[in-house]
DNA sequence: ACCTGAACACCGTTCAAGT
DNA sequence: ACCTGAACACCGTTCAAGT
């Protein structure tokens, strides 16, 4: 085998996997974000379910002109999400690791309820191999699982608490955010039970 | 006002709010039960968004024929849903409180997570007026709160915690039921510690 | 009182024709 | 390289005609 290795194209991509990027054309980058700021806007009033017809209208593009840039309502979803899962990843936390640990965890809450039934498709990416949200999740685990070893390590968390039950409890809480009374924060709440159950003094 | 209080007519209930009853006509009962046991077996398979022209053909009658038995979708899920609720409601726990209070949040989570989706559903009806899960939300609530009461007045649990808090571990783990891995049960771990938080020995 | 299925509406998705 | 919108498919919902 002496054939180089490129990177896949995109034809090499199905479209069910292949993850939005911006175009160089100036009106394919003004169409682009134009319907990126539509989409925001729309699965914030309707959630993830919004109508693709409603927002190609109001970013003032054709319906085909949305599926151009983003292939299915994931790849569009993801790419309305891009900038808050990497504020998240980058989320610098108190040096004290339960307080750290329950700050993490209540950011990782929110970004995975930034619009109602996002937190049922960021879950799917836990399992599903051919998810957008693979790696992100992946990513999102990996950096739960070093605030919880940390705070394991100071004593403050019991030993038997692994990752996923975190990630769990992150996307129940998320899913209470999404679902609960509008005059009650149940998530928070539900959270620092938790914390309170897998902490030691 | 000596107009005799008569019962609601059917014509005086909207269709959104209508509850589906047995009807009396032999070849009505007939599909009836058809198409129940048709839409327990749709939304086993594909959750409670199921097709609802594949329920009708699944138990052999036209799409107006499951519309004139079950106005809405909700019509039929909350008559797909009766007999467990009820069985839910008349549940016999433990007397020791808090493992009776243990037994009853598992089999709420179970009711609550019956199919993919469900979960969703019934958390609407703790807030919408209109719902008709509002009565079968109410008697949950009741319920888990005479449960949650006992467990208080014996020193088993926190003082603070309160029915509503209760209703959203409940609606949380329900959630992870029905999206988390296939492999764990990480349902179940989130009531086991949610307990271990507000608990006392 | 109940059943039927055509008709309508809505929305997601594709694709040939265009610039 | 990107845009357009007609065309198709699928599905929920209604309703006039029937038994």
């Amino acid at each position: 085998m002496t054939t180089s290795h490129t990177a896949p194209t995109l034809a090499s991509v199905p479209p069910a996997n292949r993850v939005a990027t911006r175009p160089v054309r100036a009106d394919g980058r003004r169409n682009y974000d134009a319907l990126l700021q539509a989409a925001r806007k729309a699965f914030a009033a309707r959630g993830t379910s919004a109508s693709l017809d409603e927002i190609a209208s109001a970013a003032g593009v054709a319906i085909g002109t949305l599926y151009g840039h983003f292939p299915t309502r994931d790849a569009l979803l993801e790419a309305a999400t891009r900038d808050e899962l990497a504020g998240l990843l980058a989320l610098d936390v108190d040096a004290e690791p339960l307080t750290g640990l329950r700050t993490w965890v209540l950011h990782a809450v929110a970004f995975c309820s930034t619009y109602r039934g996002f937190v049922s498709t960021v879950a799917q990416g836990a399992h599903d191999e051919a998810s957008l949200w693979r790696e992100g999740c992946h990513a999102m685990e990996t950096r739960g699982a070093e605030l919880l070893a940390a705070a394991q390590r100071a004593g403050r968390v019991r030993r038997e608490v692994t990752p996923v039950e975190l990630f769990d409890l992150v996307g129940a809480a998320a899913w209470l955010r999404e679902n609960a009374g509008p005059d009650h924060d149940g998530s928070t709440r539900l959270v620092d039970y938790v914390l309170d159950g897998i902490s030691r003094p």
